[in-house]
DNA sequence: AAGCGTTATATCTTTACGGGAATAACGAAA
DNA sequence: TTTCGTTATTCCCGTAAAGATATAACGCTT
């Protein structure tokens, strides 16, 4: 459709965010995606929001709110020990984001398409 | 991947959000079309915001922000006159309309296909 | 026992955003 | 020239979201 007829700067993206929503609140999105990643690199929920500038407390109320949506545990949490505790993965959890890479990789290869078509 | 194993309540969606966006701010999404829907129907920024339950500033926001993004007004307005005034959707308004809400149709079919994958 | 860093949770404070009010300008119609 | 409903714009305030702070519990290590 030619939008560089239309626009002044034509420097323009083409975005999709993906989400898993319930009737009443998200799932799992790209917020999500990143803080489990985190997690993953630094076995801490602390140290997870400290890296993506995020408060404690919202990294949790997203954990919670994952954790009780499924059936098991997206994130196992211990408190105390020889760390004084940390936080890893599931492997439910680590199966979800890996599907939701995937899913997140196959759209951008059709957005991509699109903004060709869309600038030319 | 079966998300039915993993989730309690397996009544779930999967939805994208299509957005146009420069460097420094969203240009057209799901917002946006659906006020120009609105100010096709009723001729009026004013009207057009009341019936989505939008403050008008926030609509002129919008609207000031596309206008300002582009070569050509998205919306003309028209201030004074028998009718107090109004705004109607410009020619290129209309063929961005139709360009996003055909790209969300193709996407709509596109997600339907992964869910049916996500739940089986 | 004491110390440590974490999870878990409540409470208080601050900030950012949006809504709404107020106002001016506009131009047709009565 | 008065009225009317709209666009255009600024300003103030309330509220909801986010952040900061405080505290307890936990379990390994020393």
């Amino acid at each position: 459709m030619s939008i560089n007829r239309i626009l002044k700067n034509p420097a323009v993206k083409l975005t999709a965010t993906l989400r898993i929503v319930s009737e009443v609140e998200p799932f799992f999105g790209p917020g999500r995606l990143q803080l489990l990643e985190n997690i993953e690199k630094t076995g801490s929920i602390n140290q997870a929001a400290k890296n993506m500038n995020m408060s404690y407390k919202k990294a949790w109320q997203m954990i919670n709110s994952m954790n009780s949506q499924t059936k098991m545990p997206i994130i196992l949490t211990q408190t105390g020990g020889s760390s004084g505790g940390g936080a890893i993965v599931s492997e439910d959890g680590r199966e979800l984001m890996h599907y939701y890479q995937n899913l997140q990789e196959r759209f951008q290869i059709f957005l991509d398409q699109e903004l060709k078509k869309l600038m030319s």
